[in-house]
DNA sequence: CAAATAGCAACAATCGTTTGCATAAAACGC
DNA sequence: GCGTTTTATGCAAACGATTGTTGCTATTTG
């Protein structure tokens, strides 16, 4: 209000008190090594000022920076962005989750030039630890820097071999279910849409290519790789579905996005869902239960997924030294199967 | 890699130089008043040990802190959250916005429970601005923090006496062209799904009314005032639906959640879109134009509005003081209508 | 050859907190 | 009323950087 009063740090509050700093640091945190009298009173003036200690200085001094790194690596293989739905679902929960911990979510979203982008955030001093969304092609960078930092956890793909604490879903087992749901339902003919370079569409694949191997449909199946956007999707799949020779009459898609995408391409072909095509999705996104028809599709849980990161992420923050995480996916039954 | 000797601050790594602390700053600031023979070669020195400055030192000293707060006031009379699809849309385009200059963004999902929660990240001293976006219904809180506390921007509805700077679009106009739209292709019998306790609903459903009005159907509207998220708005418009007398030729969404969740309702009762019912959604998300059948939209530009929302807070940031802005909502017409 | 100048690097103050330690005042027992 | 404990505050050193000022060598110049 008053400009030149204007109490811009905790001396000039004590100026104001006729204490010292130290005091009125210790009255704000209402240690009780200050007398309750001088505590409220100085409680009083800070709230007349509407003053608030400096959190950067504070965080400094305390050695905790009260933030935790939520990174979203793109590597330009995949033409993914921060908008898919897939990222920003599980950023909504982290930042639940970490709000309910006392912590703020610093996003940045990289796109992995130099092999300097992770150490570049961790070390910085300005985060108590890094969430990595998606590994993309950067396990090597991700790996080396864990080796030396602890409290980091990853989603995505678990490997054997790998150094950094992840969580992750059990991809191959996923493609597998939405393989053997479409078996079940007498498909005989089989499409993947997807592209495996990246890693976990690659193991979905494999999954659902040792479901139709076990049922004897080796060669029952085609691959499109298409790519993980709507945009790019679409004009994807209606270009194949052109080809009535390629007309699956079992389609599993890497994603819920690509499934969607698919669903639109095969009605404007006039193929019926499900009745001529059944096709399942990948995630379990919220607006799996709003297309037409609603889309069986794998469920990640999401939810739990992003409280198990959190966890970890503490508990190694804490010191421990975790182990990764796979979650159970599930077969979402719906209308489109 | 050897854990005993590692750089920890700039003073180990002057002593490892054989220099002083400021030689080191200056050199890794690439300043000139250092030789560049020494320079050099403590720039080797850090690369070699791995570090980096840390960053909230830097800005304590600097007073600058490099971070942009972006906060979602969630006032909880709406049931929306984080992963609301027009949230997360914006967000992304601010995340790559901020990135570009430079600036991290810090995501803090809010629940207002006391008046404070502004103030408390403002007077924090760990951002250089404020994004808020929505302004739930806390235009209060935000108007007095606005009038000390020029670097914050808000999206959202432009009220003529606001104190704050805000960028969003015309929603009186976004509401007109709809039902306009939908007078123009015939309809006779209106129906408004969406809940006008949301300012920008309210004026939504005003614009909609004037053009009623204006065509001479003041009486011709019905409205069903569903929630903003999918799990809420289905079953509200499938119930209201089931009354045969309820049901409309045209339909004007509040948003492109409720647009999807009326295909949907209306696909399960058996009525044709767009020729027994048309519809009109509003914010031209994503997928909006991958329903079936694509969704005649409102499109409110979310690029240009994450765009004017950071160069309005970078110009304030520089101490000017900006003015509001308001977007033109332009008509998009696919197969819905 | 002495003086002026330029180039480098060190010194020390500063940003706004927290916190261990020292100390003064008050309270207590005898 | 004196010595001792308790209580409440002040003092000053961190935290890890940046940067204005100062001082020391070389080099250049008249």
């Amino acid at each position: 209000m008053e400009p030149q009063d204007r109490v811009r740090n905790i001396t000039d509050l004590a100026r104001l008190a006729g204490v010292s700093a130290g005091t009125v640091s210790r009255a704000l945190a209402d240690s009780h090594l200050i007398a309750k009298k001088t505590r409220e009173r100085i409680q009083a003036i800070a709230r007349e000022h509407d003053f608030r200690p400096n959190i950067m200085a504070r965080n400094l001094r305390i050695k905790r920076a009260g933030a935790i790194g939520v990174l979203i690596p793109l590597g330009h293989e995949t033409g993914q962005h921060i908008s898919d739905p897939f990222f920003i679902t599980l950023l909504g929960q982290l930042a639940d989750a970490l709000t309910e911990r006392g912590h703020d979510l610093l996003l940045s979203r990289v796109i992995p030039t130099d092999p300097d982008w992770l150490s570049r955030v961790v070390d910085s001093g300005r985060v108590d630890g890094v969430i990595l969304i998606g590994q993309s092609d950067q396990s090597a960078v991700i790996d080396r820097v864990a080796a030396r930092y602890l409290p980091m956890v990853a989603w995505g793909a678990h490997f054997p071999d790998q150094v950094h604490c992840s969580v992750g879903s059990d991809n191959r087992k996923g493609g597998a279910l939405a393989a053997q749901h479409l078996i079940d339902q007498g498909a005989k003919r089989f499409a993947f849409f997807g592209d495996p370079v990246a890693p976990e569409i690659a193991e979905r694949l494999e999954g659902a290519r040792a479901a139709l191997a076990a049922a004897g449909l080796n060669d029952a199946l085609d691959i499109l790789p298409a790519h993980l956007t709507a945009e790019t999707a679409h004009p994807a799949i209606s270009a194949w579905l052109a080809n009535d020779g390629n007309i699956p009459d079992g389609i599993i898609a890497a994603s819920d996005v690509i499934a969607m995408s698919a669903l639109r391409a095969l009605a404007e072909r006039g193929l019926a869902v499900p009745d001529a095509v059944r096709i399942v999705g990948y995630d379990d996104l919220a607006f799996a239960n709003q297309t037409m028809p609603p889309l069986t599709t794998i469920r990640q849980d999401l939810v739990a997924g992003a409280a198990h990161l959190v966890d970890l992420l503490f508990r190694r923050i804490g010191g421990e030294k975790t182990n990764s995480v796979v979650l159970e996916p599930q077969l979402i039954v719906r209308a489109s199967s």
